[in-house]
DNA sequence: GTGGTCTAGACCACT
DNA sequence: GTGGTCTAGACCACA
């Protein structure tokens, strides 16, 4: 577990934490049937609240990345690199749908965009 | 005034008026000195409150793409070509560090990057 | 809004909220456009805390059975008849399959199964 | 013994041991005073704790459907084939009252019920 | 010990 | 006033 969390963020706390576990798991960082921190664990070592935790959980779970079983623990599902590749490229592509009908709106053509995303990395 | 509010978006409405009026501007479509409608009249045209379109209005000023002329109304500032262009780009870059750390923290390299936002272009 | 709460049902209060509110928009009771009385509100009329009905909420707005507007409340979605005469059925399927497996397990005919569905009618 | 155990279940894990002996029991599968497993054996291949098999256990004596013996085991209680008959419909309507108290809050009529039910089996 | 749920009270952004 | 989020502490069922 490697999460950085930050207050000042307008992301929701939930929202940070779920996207950190994510690209983890899909990056391969966190193998098939790995052991989540218990969420009690979780929550102290993080400060931040039980249902916090609970909620990015949750979001995961209903993306299919992760499976909890009561009274045991929480742990990574089993997915296939090609699974895990294609999942990764669904979750970029719904932000990116968002993000570039804002730079759209500006006019911009989509050579410009490559430019400045060059600029960017 | 060509602006299309929604309910259902995640954006507070006041920052998708900010967006696409600035947009506009930048585009050029709202020429130098353009007098944007009265606030009132805004309001009541977009069905929202008085109160999100002056905090539209506000931000936009902030920016130095309008002026505010007590009694007599708002009005786009005189803006060179170069200047709108530049404009443009910057808020563009602000707003893609933003949304790159996003997708870079999927472990994601630059050249999918750009096959992805193919797709959605 | 009539809904009614057992704290000793083995269902998680938020769950009985939900299947309530969910059964009244399907049955066409609660018409489209109606406003839900604000989550404040509907917590202390239902003595139950914020984040309980908070989650009923969201799990009918995942459903697409309401949407909420910040700062105005929660509405109704907008639904064909056909549409939630369809998603009505979808939801009755969805348990029964879990149902009927409890059932099938114990060697029962769909015949024997009608017979005694008709005694509990 | 043929249990299939399956943590991704909301069910818990004594509650599914119970449901699929008490099913086998009552289809007449394990005879009149079959010796079922003793509970330390049932725990180990069914990769459960002790305690879980207990649960189940006393679950079924307190329902009659098998009686331990200090010492020796536990075994199939002596029923008719009627009295398998009228406890396997009493079961299955105990359930039912629940699973279509839930339908019928949706307004289903019981000849709608009836097509569902068909679809599913 | 684990997850599942709930409460009461709080602060913030948006309208 | 509305929804959105968060905390701290609590009780329960399950393994």
């Amino acid at each position: 577990m490697n999460i950085a969390i930050s207050n000042s963020s307008d992301k929701p706390i939930y929202q940070q934490l779920f996207e950190q576990i994510c690209a983890q798991i899909l990056k391969g960082e966190l193998g098939n049937g790995y052991s989540l921190p218990p969420i009690r664990q979780a929550a102290t070592e993080l400060r931040v609240s039980i249902i916090t935790v609970k909620k990015a959980w949750e979001e995961l779970e209903r993306l299919g990345l992760i499976y909890t079983v009561t009274g045991k623990g929480c742990f990574v599902a089993e997915l296939s690199p090609d699974d895990m590749l294609q999942k990764r490229n669904e979750m970029i592509l719904k932000q990116m749908v968002i993000d570039t009908s804002y730079y759209k709106s500006f006019g911009i053509t989509l050579e410009e965009t490559f430019e400045l995303l060059k600029e960017v990395y």
